[in-house]
DNA sequence: TAGCTACCCTAATACAATTAGACAAATGCT
DNA sequence: AGCATTTGTCTAATTGTATTAGGGTAGCTA
């Protein structure tokens, strides 16, 4: 039989492809295997099991949305930043759901450190600094962005907006606005003493 | 062969005890089938497909919280509520990690109807009743909370908050005092002018 | 060009989901 | 109690996914 031109890459890259179409956890090796015109034991040349294909879909999806954002907060500071910064996860779960879904798949502690994720922290730590908040609630601050703009995205994407007349974009706007304010108003914690 | 005693509710109670055990993801219909010590397919004088049996885990769960959440927030207003809610969501999923991931599954328009989602949005609503939002900012600030509380027990969950020294607990209250903040002096829409 | 390695195949196993059909247990009617 | 019906469980069989073992060849390498 011919050789069939297969890597990690490329089963990675089609696995991806078959999640934004049929949803992160429908993907199956033996789609993506049927999906290349290969057999499902040959997957096992490149992969060790089914696993690692939904880690490296998750890894590709998790280093896609750093560089996006990195490229989007480029040259924006303050409110700029953080509009900019959500949007990219927003506008990325939107143009690849199966793909967002991935980037929440639960990597374990090493691969996870290795991953793209540590970027997403260092980048809204980075936008923070325009906020100009102590420690300990940068950290706080950082936590807060990260656990809005996933639940914000995967409430959406499951739905639970459409019930609601209110537009989903506007209410997005407003959630920005709010944490906005909030992070620019907030208390700051006393500084010590003299 | 002796009735084993088998129901759908049996059947549920049995995957949501699995679910905790080894996560939602992993219940399977045969896993429930085996410690009920019954044959795979006696599960199908039950329930349809395997799919109703995630479905009836997810609307325990959603009702179990809606239970909890409306006997934390009687008798409370304003942060004390926001903070009974709040907690009642992240207790639920240190206490029952399956079933709360469980409660996240997609269920479809008129099954999510019918569930006890809605009373979560109503609880939200009336919570925010003592912050005296303006509509639309009500319903944006429902979808906040929720985006919030969700965003943050899954990440939780996910481990995202292990690698940094931070203590969780801390962090939630600080975005919990944070939200507080935020509502209570969020800029009002301009009332319409005379 | 002989051989090595990598890659793809067929064959086979195990487990999950599901359907069909047999049969006994519970239920209910008379 | 006696009989019919319904219900709950089983065995047998099918399909699809994940995976291992082992064979054969394509294409590089010496």
């Amino acid at each position: 039989m011919a050789r069939a031109g297969i890597n990690a890459a490329r089963l990675t890259q089609t696995a991806a492809e078959l999640a934004d179409e049929i949803g992160f956890d429908q993907v199956t090796g033996s789609a993506v295997a049927r999906r290349l015109g290969i057999k499902d034991p040959s997957l096992y040349a490149h992969i060790a099991n089914a696993r690692e294909l939904k880690v490296r879909v998750a890894l590709l999806a998790l280093e896609e949305m750093a560089d996006q954002a990195a490229a989007a907060l480029a040259g924006r500071a303050g409110k700029d930043a953080l509009v900019a910064l959500a949007n990219t996860y927003r506008d990325y779960a939107k143009k690849h759901p199966g793909r967002y879904t991935a980037s929440r798949f639960e990597l374990d502690a090493q691969t996870a450190a290795a991953s793209a994720g540590p970027r997403h922290a260092e980048m809204t730590r980075a936008l923070l600094r325009g906020y100009d908040l102590p420690e300990p609630d940068q950290t706080d601050a950082v936590r807060l962005l990260g656990s809005t703009f996933h639940g914000y995205v995967s409430l959406e994407m499951a739905g639970s907006f459409r019930h609601t007349p209110r537009d989903a974009d506007a209410s997005w706007a407003w959630t920005l606005d709010t944490l906005d304010f909030a992070l620019r108003n907030h208390p700051r914690r006393d500084s010590p003493q003299a």
